[in-house]
DNA sequence: CGTAGACCCTGCGCGC
DNA sequence: TGCGCGCAGGGTCTAC
């Protein structure tokens, strides 16, 4: 389900209507997601704390409580974190529920449970294994700037293999998925398989400024909804009418005509176009 | 060190 | 209608 863009507009739905709440109280209903969901510390984490500020690192959703520690959320491939009225009927796969001061629940479900749920408190986030060796957030404004050419450049140095692949390795670069990978690279006109270290610097830049732009289009148009997304307040995203590339298997390229044609790379579908991806 | 493949898990749409 | 297959937005571990 979720990339950047889309993990970017739970965060904000709930920085909009989560921050000055309260958790009351948690019930997880299943032990284990991709790991197990630590009970005791979620419990303890939700007892009367007062939500501070929802922040982003990667694909991590942080809820940042008082008493310096932070709920950590992945939503893997089917997640999602969304409040609802506590009378609204319960559906399958709601795997941890929280109960709000407002009233309000929110609730994590993922059907395929390839999501986290943590508690961290704020010294042990930099030094733990979920984030320690995650790379460069492409649209960090106040740290390090938007990612440019020259930075993937380097990124890159000492490695092969398809620039695909090296755009959706977040020890590299952080927040870039199938879905904004395969738009990024039909938007740059760089084909998938072409090697890293085949990728003159011209077109370094181009890739840069395409990632970043493919990325802030789609949180401005609030994520892709294929399936199922949606933001915390259930709103769907609009972006899927703007994929060029992703999903258009057969169709013609919006660019040069050709068939978009789909190829298997690392054992995910990789959507280009021959004609002018090069 | 880096990369490719298997694997984790459930649901959905398709062809038969 | 029912069944099997392939596929799905992520990440980690293993074997090379």
């Amino acid at each position: 389900m979720p990339e950047l863009p889309e993990v970017e507009v739970v965060r904000r739905s709930l920085q909009r209507s989560l921050v000055g709440d309260r958790f009351n109280a948690v019930e997880v209903r299943s032990p284990t997601l991709r790991e197990p969901i630590p009970r005791g510390r979620l419990r303890a984490a939700a007892r009367g704390r007062q939500v501070l500020e929802v922040r982003r690192r990667s694909k991590y959703l942080l809820i940042d409580l008082e008493g310096a520690e932070s709920i950590v959320v992945h939503l893997g491939m089917s997640g999602r974190l969304r409040y609802f009225e506590t009378q609204d009927p319960a559906e399958a796969h709601e795997h941890v529920v929280w109960s709000l001061d407002s009233g309000r629940e929110l609730r994590f479900r993922d059907p395929r449970r390839f999501g986290v749920v943590l508690v961290l408190s704020t010294a042990e986030i930099p030094q733990d294994p979920h984030f320690r060796r995650l790379g460069r957030e492409p649209l960090d404004v106040d740290l390090e700037g938007l990612i440019e050419g020259s930075d993937l450049r380097q990124l890159a140095v000492g490695r092969r293999g398809p620039v695909k692949g090296f755009l959706m390795d977040a020890h590299c670069v952080v927040g870039v998925g199938n879905i904004y990978a395969c738009e990024a690279l039909w938007r740059a006109g760089i084909h998938p398989r072409r090697s890293v270290a085949r990728i003159a610097k011209g077109r370094w830049d181009a890739l840069a400024v395409e990632v970043v732009s493919v990325l802030r289009e789609a949180v401005l148009q609030g994520g892709t909804t294929l399936n199922d997304f949606s933001s915390a307040g259930g709103e769907p995203g609009y972006f899927a009418v703007d994929l060029q590339a992703y999903g258009r298997e057969g169709a013609p390229c919006l660019r040069c005509g050709s068939k978009i044609r789909r190829i298997t790379q690392s054992g995910r579908s990789t959507y280009y176009c021959p004609g002018c991806q090069r």
